[in-house]
DNA sequence: GAAAATTCATTGACTAGGAAACTAAATTCG
DNA sequence: CGAATTTAGTTTCCTAGTCAATGAATTTTC
């Protein structure tokens, strides 16, 4: 007896959260040796097109609370990667911005994240690859997402 | 000036991520309305198709480590949806298995996943739900994966 | 058959993030 | 203008994990 209902391998769900967590656990061991995690290199490489960002923007943009980005923003300035200034005109806001180092940084672990797709989906043919491409792009397109995940 | 380096939005595993977060997000608000996180529930649906497992079998099927399965059975313990019970001739061993009630709630959790990929995928045509589904175990069995997924 | 090594599981210290309370500043509105 | 509201950010408390240390039982090895 057992089992009328639905297998969990049935869900496409299951695959992708799988596939999902193997990926980004294997990025985040790369981002350890240059000591760093996901949610700080997501958080550097914002900042990398921008002069600087106040912290609520890089919460929409990360899909993290505020909260979560102050923390953030404390351990990047230990780690002496980003600098924070405040607003001259309104002076409830601030201002995160990459330091020299944070800068110089963004690239060698952009390279990482360049390793890290290429040996997880370097698996699949140049076809197959480009039609999960299509298909994730319509799915994020269809469903509306937008921020940029850390997770 | 700036951006030598590539676009974030050019990695697959990027795509797949802000997916992958999206759904397991809304999977983990309907089973909060049943008060039960994703992590419980993975463990719930292990236990369904077995008697009992151990621990350390459990904590390698989720992919989680022994600690978090420890505590997790607490909780499930507390909520009296498993049941933890000593091994007869190895004394170091433990058996967890669902309790009534927790095999009776398994069915309802199964169908709010079921709902929840159907929502998530849905908007995708049967063709395309099927060449996603297919890339994705590829995915899978080329890169050797094994471990249901949790977070 | 006893000492050493291994295994099973729990516990404690620590970390990252969310939710909500809180502080301070700016804006709106009567 | 001054009170109420909104906005920006931080802080506090809580949850859910990891990792490492531990305790207890089993297995291996000599």
């Amino acid at each position: 007896m057992s089992s009328a209902i639905s297998d969990l391998t049935s869900h496409t769900g299951y695959w992708m959260r799988m596939i999902s967590n193997a990926v980004s656990q294997d990025f985040a061991r790369r981002l350890a040796s240059e000591g760093v995690t996901v949610a700080e290199w997501v958080f550097l490489r914002a900042l990398y097109d921008e002069r600087s960002l106040s912290p609520s923007l890089l919460a929409t943009k990360m899909g993290m609370t505020k909260g979560a980005i102050s923390k953030l923003a404390d351990r990047l300035l230990e780690k002496g990667l980003v600098s924070r200034t405040e607003d001259e005109t309104d002076r409830r806001a601030h201002h995160l911005a990459l330091s020299v180092e944070g800068r110089a940084k963004v690239p060698q672990l952009a390279a990482l994240a360049d390793a890290n797709d290429a040996e997880a989906f370097g698996v699949l043919s140049a076809e197959d690859h480009a039609e999960l491409d299509r298909l994730l792009k319509l799915l994020v397109e269809r469903r509306g997402l937008s921020s940029a995940p850390v997770d």
